[in-house]
DNA sequence: TAAATATGGACCCATGATGTCCATGATAAA
DNA sequence: TTTATCATGGACATCATGGGTCCATATTTA
């Protein structure tokens, strides 16, 4: 259970559009070179994060990617939604096993109005509570941080000298 | 991105085992038709919970799986990890390219002493610090957490009658 | 128009998840 | 001691997905 590496490319791409001017958007040949990964399998990445709304992509002559809105607008969650999907991090398989009956029923049959109780699955909540705490943590944290960081480690770097 | 069904299978199997009375372990068999697996597959996953100390296994006539401790210390990482592994969320793939430079040493050269500085990269910071809190809600949650919310749903229902 | 650039479909390969089958070993009951 | 019961682990089989390449096409600017 890892991220792939797409996320990581596209995290790395991201940060090299923010690092580079606004309005001077870098082609696809330039990106490759810089994360050392190969032109054809980036601009697949680079063309589910414009289909997102994350990046602006212009063809033709001096063409090439931008940020679509600020980088402190774009959150790690962000991407990484986008590259390994929206799918919950735990879903039931066996939801019609002897199992099932007694969790989620908790051994009693509700049977008055035929309501099917909808009580929720006590291990999908502990699950979707863990899925919730690491989602709020990568929606803290946005591109412009790691750049801010850079940018402080290198300011700090240069009064010790 | 998502949990294997071998999550799912084990976290059963082990809720199942923490009903069953203690000292009264159960069978494969038993297992596999509550859970509605075969005990072939059920087998390979009992079998990497006892090498991990989650559970004790006695084979022989009436033999079966028992916890090997208490259910309220068996928590839900406990299991994600040994069936998953323990490899982190995410591992950087590209550390060599140019933008590891960028962001590892913020544009500038530590070149004293030879140090390599080991500053530690800031994409695995927020990544590795999404994993804690992940890790931390799923360290809170036991098996016998899970049970404890059943019965006392099962109480709440008894008196609404 | 021509060169540069992004887009998307078709395809390939390696790896891992899921699952089955069977031979072997250990144990307790008869 | 014998035997039925049960767990263990290796060898496969199958399938989905990740990771990656290649090429034909469309779009834009010089
Ligand atoms: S109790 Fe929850 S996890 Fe278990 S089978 Fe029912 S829905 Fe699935
Ligand atoms: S900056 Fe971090 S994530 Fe990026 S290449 Fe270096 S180690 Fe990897």
């Amino acid at each position: 259970m890892q991220y792939s590496k797409s996320t990581d490319y596209a995290l790395h791409a991201l940060l090299h559009l923010g690092q580079s001017d606004r309005h001077n958007n870098v082609g696809i040949k330039e990106l490759s070179v810089t994360l050392g990964v190969s032109e054809s399998y980036l601009s697949k990445i680079m063309s589910k994060l414009r289909q997102d709304g994350i990046v602006r992509a212009v063809p033709g002559v001096n063409g090439g990617y931008e940020l679509a809105r600020p980088a402190e607008e774009i959150t790690f969650l962000d991407v990484i939604q986008v590259i390994e999907g929206r799918q919950h991090l735990f879903e039931c398989s066996n939801s019609n096993s002897q199992q099932h009956q007694l969790l989620a029923e908790a051994g009693d049959v509700p049977q008055e109005h035929e309501r099917p109780k909808k009580i929720g699955c006590l291990v999908e909540k502990v699950m979707d509570g863990a899925e919730q705490h690491l989602h709020q943590y990568l929606r803290e944290h946005t591109i412009q941080w790691v750049m801010d960081e850079a940018f402080k480690r290198c300011n700090h770097e240069v009064n010790k000298k």
